[in-house]
DNA sequence: ACCGTCTGACGAACAGTGTTCGTCACGATC
DNA sequence: GATCGTGACGAACACTGTTCGTCAGACGGT
C-alpha cells in the first residue's frame, strides 16, 4: 500500500527551512489569502512540507504571528527631515501604514507590552523625538504608550478597510442608511448629522495631529 | 442500544431559549472561563442544550460576540453632572470600563463601523457633548470616530491587563529587565528611561485628557 | 571507509472547533 | 382528534493547532 519513499533528491532542490522563511511565507499567505487562510497547514503547504516541521522554528501559531508583526514593523521608514513634530507624525503614519498592509496583524499587538525588536526600535525613535521636543521623561513615556496604542488600532482599522470588505462604498452607504433610519428621538444627532459623519477627508492625519497637539498640552502630573 | 427517549418533562422545568438568554449566558461564560472557553458547545452546555440549538437565535459565533459586546455597552452610565468636558471624559472612561470587564470583547468592535444599538447610543451622546462644546459638525464627527477607536483599544488593553496575566507585577518586571538588557547603542532611550517608562500614575485618565485637549486644538480642515 | 550520534523533516493521530443537516417531539391551530 | 409548523438536538463534516514517534541523511571521530 505504501508508495516507495520518494527521495528528496528527486524533487527540485528545496530551500532549507528556517524561521525567517517561515515568517516571510506567513506574510505572503496572509497578504494573498487573508487571515482565515493563515493556518499552519497552509503555510507548510506553500513551503512544500508538513505542518509539524514548522514547530522546530516556531513555538506556536501566536509566536508566528508575533514574528510576522515584527517583520512587518521592520519595514517602517524613519523620516529624517522636518521639525520634530513633523517627523513624529510621519513616523506614526508610516507605522500605521506598515501594520495596515497585513490584515489582522495589528490585532496581535494588542493586549501585550511590545517586545519585538523592530517594535522597540519604533518606540525608541518616538521617545527620541518627544525628548527632542522638550517633554519631560514621564510625559514622553506615557505619550509613547498612547501613540503605540493608536498605531495598533489605526492599523487594524485601516487593514479591515483595505482588504476583505468587497465594496467599501456599498458598505458605507448601507451603514449610512442604517443611521438615518434610527429613531430620531433616541438618536437625535446620528440621524441628523449623516453628512458630517461620513464626510471625506484625511481623518488619519488629523487623528495623529490631535494626539500630538494633545500630548503637548497635557503634562503627565503625578 | 439507544436509551429510551427522556421526556423533557422529566427534567426540572427548563427556561426556554431566546437570543437574550444566550447572549447573557455567553457573557457569564466569558467572564468566568475566559475567551478560549467561549465555544458554542460550552454556551449550549451551560444552557443544558446542544450547540445546534443556538443557531436558531444567533447567526454564528461572531454574531453572538457582537451581541455580547452591545449588551456590555448597554450598561454604560451616562454622567449628568459637570462641564461638558468632564461629562465627556467620564463617558469615555465608563465605556472603556464596560468593555474592559469582559476579556477580548473589545477586539470584536475593531475593524467595523459600530452598528449595535447601545454602541450607537454612546456615540450619539458623545456627539451631543461635543456639539455642546461648540465644535463644528465635521470636527465633532471625526472626534467621535477617534474617541470610539480609543475606547475599543483602551478597553482591549485594560481587559488583557485585568484578566489572564497571572501576575502583572512579575510580567512587568520581566519586560523591564528585557528593556534594560537591550543594546544601548541601538536603543538608547528604552535602556535609559526605564523608571519613566514603567512609572505608575493614572495613564488612562491622562490619555482621555490628551484626546479631548487635542480635539479642541485641532479643527478638521477640509 | 566505516560507524555511531544527532538534528530536523514529517505522517499520523488527538482533541478539539464552528457549522449544517435531517429527524422528531411538542404546542397551537383547524 | 388530526394536522402543521417551530424549534430542539444528535450526528456528522471539514477543519483547526499541536504532539508524538519514526526515520533519512549529514556530521564527526576513529
Amino acid at each position: 500500500m505504501s508508495a516507495e519513499p520518494v527521495s528528496r533528491r528527486a524533487r527540485p532542490a528545496k530551500a532549507p527551512l528556517s524561521r525567517a522563511v517561515i515568517v516571510r511565507t506567513g506574510l505572503r499567505v496572509l497578504d494573498r489569502e487573508g487571515l482565515d487562510a493563515l493556518t499552519m497547514r497552509r503555510v507548510a503547504q506553500v513551503l512544500d512540507t508538513g505542518a509539524a516541521s514548522l514547530y522546530v522554528y516556531v513555538k506556536n501559531r501566536d509566536d508566528l504571528l508575533a514574528a510576522m508583526l515584527d517583520e512587518a514593523l521592520g519595514r517602517v521608514r524613519f523620516p529624517a527631515e522636518g521639525s520634530w513634530q513633523e517627523r513624529l507624525q510621519v513616523l506614526v503614519a508610516n507605522s500605521i501604514d506598515a501594520m495596515s498592509r497585513h490584515e489582522g496583524l495589528a490585532l496581535v499587538a494588542l493586549g501585550g507590552i511590545p517586545t519585538g525588536l523592530n517594535a522597540l526600535l519604533v518606540m525608541d525613535r518616538m521617545l527620541a523625538l518627544l525628548k527632542e521636543g522638550g517633554l519631560d521623561d514621564t510625559t514622553a513615556a506615557w505619550a509613547v504608550d498612547l501613540l503605540y496604542l493608536h498605531i495598533t488600532v489605526a492599523g487594524a482599522e485601516q487593514a479591515a478597510y483595505n482588504t476583505k470588505k468587497m465594496n467599501a462604498a456599498d458598505h458605507i452607504a448601507e451603514v449610512r442608511k442604517l443611521y438615518a433610519d434610527l429613531p430620531a428621538d433616541r438618536y437625535p444627532l446620528l440621524t441628523s448629522m449623516g453628512d458630517a459623519l461620513f464626510s471625506a477627508g484625511d481623518r488619519d492625519r488629523w487623528a495623529i495631529q490631535v494626539l500630538v497637539n494633545g500630548i503637548l498640552n497635557t503634562p503627565a502630573d503625578r
